[in-house]
DNA sequence: ATAGCGCCTTGACATGGATCAAGTAATTGA
DNA sequence: TCAATTACTTGATCCATGTCAAGGCGCTAT
């Protein structure tokens, strides 16, 4: 989104302050605005009857969140939690609706964000339904080498628990695979660093390959 | 999408037409347009390195799709395929740009049609990821049920190798799953009818039981 | 009709990953 | 800084589902 638009939105939003591990909003709520967040991290996820947890975005400052219903008209098809202590804004239904028709430019650019989240969505499901974890696990190590710029060492955003919860599976078996990959010296690690050893290993491993 | 939306469309698009089992856009390919079902069936499925198929949509008459590179100027974050003798509308990016621009409320009406599909992609990963292949069949079954009104008899749309592809197991475990589900009164199926005997049951199943 | 070809079913087997349980390391807060 | 709580690791076991292989059913076209 552009700092015009951010501009034009803090102006009529209004401030909300969460602490770790509160809930933002629940499945199934109203829909009743849209949401950004200014500090701190969020995670938006999806629990099963028995209590399992699948996370579908991690979201850092300026990632807008929450819109779906808005446009929709309905409830909220997931849960939203901070992460840690965060600020979020907060803009209420009806004015961000006139928001949207006032001011042109705006819609575009909200369909290319939605767009974008549904490609990510799409690999996503990729992932969990054509990949085994080791991929998974390479594939986001990737993607974090990516965002960080310090291609090699990279830092985990978030603990393994929410992390084995972000790529569907469980602690332990995140555990194990990252044992199996610093036996074949594809990483390093330290806590909550991950040095980056082999990144054609790491490629592979991401697309196709097994341990 | 409104009448007034789809015969504006209409005017200015091309149509296309395509066989059984013919490709319409290819993953990796340039986003050059917008497309919309006017007769026939397709799927919108990613292919894992292996040859593995994860069906992400299927789509009839009336329905858009290839709208996420327009948006986002960028290529196909998945493939395409009639699965039937179809007719396609096809709308070149451009004209589909000025369109939007230049009529207010089509993108309110487009940003819904995204936003129910982002709502479609999270429950397609909550089942993917939280429920076991049993609950995924029921829930499609559910789902059926509603979407054609006709409670009880509900026709596949699809083959059930296509089915399991949708869900993201293979044709033997449907066939396996299926089977159970008959031996519990759940259903009862012919060829591409299947008959709903226990509702509740079928409920129950696709929220958390096994069979 | 019936031959032939896909689609579906069934069985035997292999395996990735979940679960349960116990111990170890790391953070947090007083 | 130390105790307490939480996060992570490791091992043993189990199970759902994938894979491979063979057989049967049902369309479709001649």
């Amino acid at each position: 989104m552009s700092d015009d638009h951010l501009k034009i939105i803090a102006s009529i939003a209004t401030t909300l302050n969460f602490d770790k591990g509160e809930m933002i909003f629940h499945e199934g709520d109203k829909g009743n605005g849209f949401y950004m967040v200014e500090t701190g991290t969020i995670k938006v996820f999806k629990l099963s009857f028995e209590g399992k947890e699948q996370i579908l975005h991690i979201y850092g400052p300026g990632h807008a969140f929450g819109e779906v219903p808005v446009f929709e008209g309905k409830n909220f098809p997931a849960s939203s939690m901070a992460l840690e202590k965060s600020v979020i804004i907060f803009l209420p239904r009806d004015k961000f609706v006139n928001l949207i028709t006032s001011t042109p430019g705006l819609g575009m650019n909200l369909l290319a964000d939605l767009s974008r989240r549904l490609r990510e969505f799409t690999i996503q499901i990729e992932n969990l339904s054509l990949k085994e974890v080791p991929a998974r696990l390479s594939a986001y190590f990737l993607t974090l080498s990516r965002e960080q710029k310090n291609e090699k060492k990279i830092m985990l955003p978030i603990s393994k628990a929410q992390l084995s919860n972000l790529i569907g599976t469980t602690p332990e078996t995140v555990s194990r695979v990252l044992k199996k990959m610093m036996d074949s010296s594809l990483i390093e690690v330290q806590t909550k660093t991950i040095v980056i050893k082999d990144i054609e290993g790491l490629q592979d491993l991401s697309e196709s390959g097994s341990l």
